[in-house]
DNA sequence: GTCTGGTACCTTGCATAACAAGGTACTGAT
DNA sequence: ATCAGTACCTTGTTATGCAAGGTACCAGAC
């Protein structure tokens, strides 16, 4: 035990990834529809995004159960049936401003490194 | 109860503060020091970045136990000690591989979208 | 026949983080 | 004395990513 305390960059892009793996998932299916397992080798090969079927399929499922995404089923002439996920209206206008909305946070997250101070605090002593 | 299941987006927004949150923090940090309440209302003022201070001295704890900041306590005129943070020699190196990360995993996330398939899968019957 | 490996889906359990809500304490004005 | 602003901190809830494990289908090797 007592294996908790990993290297901390890699426990931050653990959390850096949430929301943003979501957006990744909306954005590929903006185009055309995919299968999950599909989702899982395309994005799992992206560097910095080594993420597995333990993540999107828990993922996808919450897609659906928020009405973003609707699913499915076809066969497949290679193995077992493909779940084929497609967005709904509701999920293609979340898009856009999901998009918009991390753009704003990452532009604000920089703009802020050249901010002197909010308030001006008057110097403290001395 | 069963307040659980609030709007999906405000949801989603709060997942992907995770990780961006720090990284504003550190940032915020770089050219000069400040106190937690000072980046409690920069931040809070934000907009998309509604943040609270049960959300910032929790993180503050957890750099300075990740050796990322430093802190030291000074009276102020006006109130109760301000605890000043500022970036160790660890925490100035973490900062450009961070942002890094995050503009890459923000390019991948665009990128896939025109992406047409990553194996190119024979086209399912018909 | 039965193994092995690739395809394809799903679930459980753990660690981590954001946030609301609440708590403490110092200062100056009404 | 009471209130508002400054300034710090903690606890409990909820939501997520991910490793690990499980099921099932198919094709080719043995």
């Amino acid at each position: 035990m007592a294996e908790s305390a990993e290297d901390p960059f890699d426990n931050w892009t653990v959390q850096a990834r949430k929301g943003v793996l979501e957006l990744c998932i909306l954005n590929a299916l903006e185009r055309q529809e995919r299968y999950g397992y599909e989702l899982v080798k395309t994005l799992g090969a992206l560097p910095g995004l080594g993420v597995t079927e333990g993540t999107i399929y828990p993922l996808l499922s919450r897609l659906r159960a928020q009405g973003l995404v609707t699913t499915r089923l076809e066969q497949s002439v290679e193995g077992p049936m493909r779940k084929y996920y497609a967005l709904t209206p509701t999920g293609r206008a979340s898009v856009g401003p999901m998009n918009g909305y991390i753009s704003d946070l990452l532009s604000a997250c920089r703009e802020i490194r050249r901010r002197p101070s909010s308030h001006d605090h008057l110097d403290p002593l001395r």
